[in-house]
DNA sequence: TAGTGGTCTAGACCACCTG
DNA sequence: AGGTGGTCTAGACCACTAC
């Protein structure tokens, strides 16, 4: 036994303890645990509670599964979970196009009350701001606000935030071992300013979604922070709730 | 054994049974479900495959577990259920207010193509239309344009949809025993018309966040559509992905 | 062929709720 | 006290993958 006089379920700790080694990144993202069989003795219990602690953490995509080859950490280099985190598709047939990223911008700042708040540092941190322009079927539709604090990113640069060849989530996790698990957005309605217009080929005043969003890691621990505004002419933003992924 | 051949695994089969089985009224919404061994005999499997199907059902919300009492059939009256569908809070803390509601249109009329492929109903079916105004703190701020086909609610007039003593849902489910499960929503950003403007308190023009939800029932049936224009200078609309309502 | 996860069983004990 | 769901065990067998 394990239990150490908590009064938590077993799988519930197996479960904590399995998700802290993962961040403490005993083992990487995309790596093979061991075995079930194997696992279950690390932690003196049945192959049934090991897997209902796993059971969890696949429902969490903390990890995943494959019959016959093994349990892996869950990874970004794939192409599905690319799209798990970019909800934005093409009017009508809800088609999902690969975004072009042109950065605009890259600078170093201090957190501002608000957002010190959100990602859970002090007032004044460091961070970087970052710029984004995403296209689609190469035309300008979404500009993106960036803010992430540089101690959980320690020697990022313009340059390896511009010349990454993959995703920002997979910059994150294959550069400082930072995974994506969650987001919590909040969405209202904008006018387009001055600004925004311009770069997306828009009439100042046009009408535009924006979206908040806050990216979470392991233990719901904030690791950056995303503003949107989307140009909804010809693109949708997709929510589906009280869904589950379950095929029937 | 129950299996009749099929490839799916047992607890899948047994799923689809008990899933059925609701949808067919064996047993209402709140009500409770024979005990867990009970139904393991009545399916021929053990009691460990009989919670798996359940574990499913539970995440799916076709049924809720209570430790002690039992396992019963998901209903909307629960306040936490009203709110899995109102996604729409206050700014800021985002806290969730008991919207007030008017009904301002209660029509009968005839499904638009558009609607008919939405709701899977031919082009031409009698449907209901219904245009609600939602209040939030005593201020005019969701415009909701609902379509009902009218073969699922057979005798509904303005006068019952109007005096129902709970939420919308509750009276599908109450009356026409149709229990809401899964909502899928597409929104995009709009600018306010003079209809919308002069309900709203708005001026022409100003930006709307505009929502278009089909409501799905068991077996991801669809039973309503419903088209929301949303004042968010005060409200936001709540997303959460990769959530799973799992407590750490 | 060996090893992996996926399913299924049969039972024990506990925590909780209702009478 | 009796019944409910919640946890945990120890095994068996199957389906899939890699070598």
């Amino acid at each position: 036994m394990i239990d150490a006089g908590a009064f938590a379920p077993l799988y519930k700790e197996v479960k904590r303890l399995l998700t802290a080694s993962i961040a403490k990144g005993e083992w990487q993202a995309g790596a093979v645990l061991p075995s079930e069989t194997r696992l279950a003795q690390r932690f003196s219990v049945s192959i049934g509670t090991l897997r209902k602690a796993i059971d969890e953490m696949v429902v969490e995509r903390i990890v995943v599964r494959h019959q016959g080859r093994g349990t892996f950490v869950a990874s970004h280099s794939a192409n599905r979970l690319m799209f798990h985190f970019f909800h934005v598709v093409r009017r009508g047939d809800r088609a999902r196009e690969v975004p072009e990223t042109k950065t605009l911008a890259f600078r170093r700042a201090r957190a501002e009350p608000a957002e010190a708040a959100m990602l859970h540092v002090a007032v004044g941190e460091p961070v970087y701001r970052v710029r984004n322009l995403l296209s689609l079927a190469g035309r300008p539709t979404i500009l993106d606000d960036l803010v992430l604090p540089q101690a959980l990113y320690p020697d990022l640069t313009e340059k390896i935030f511009t010349q990454r060849d993959n995703t920002i989530y997979h910059l994150y996790q294959s550069r400082y071992g930072i995974n994506v698990l969650r987001a919590s957005e909040r969405l209202s309605a904008a006018l387009a300013g001055a600004d925004a217009a311009k770069l997306l080929g828009l009439k100042k005043g046009a009408p535009l979604l924006e979206i908040s969003r806050v990216a979470l890691s392991y233990h719901n621990a904030p690791v950056e922070l995303r503003r949107s505004l989307v140009d909804t002419r010809e693109h949708e933003y997709l929510s589906d709730f009280g869904g589950t992924g379950i095929v029937q």
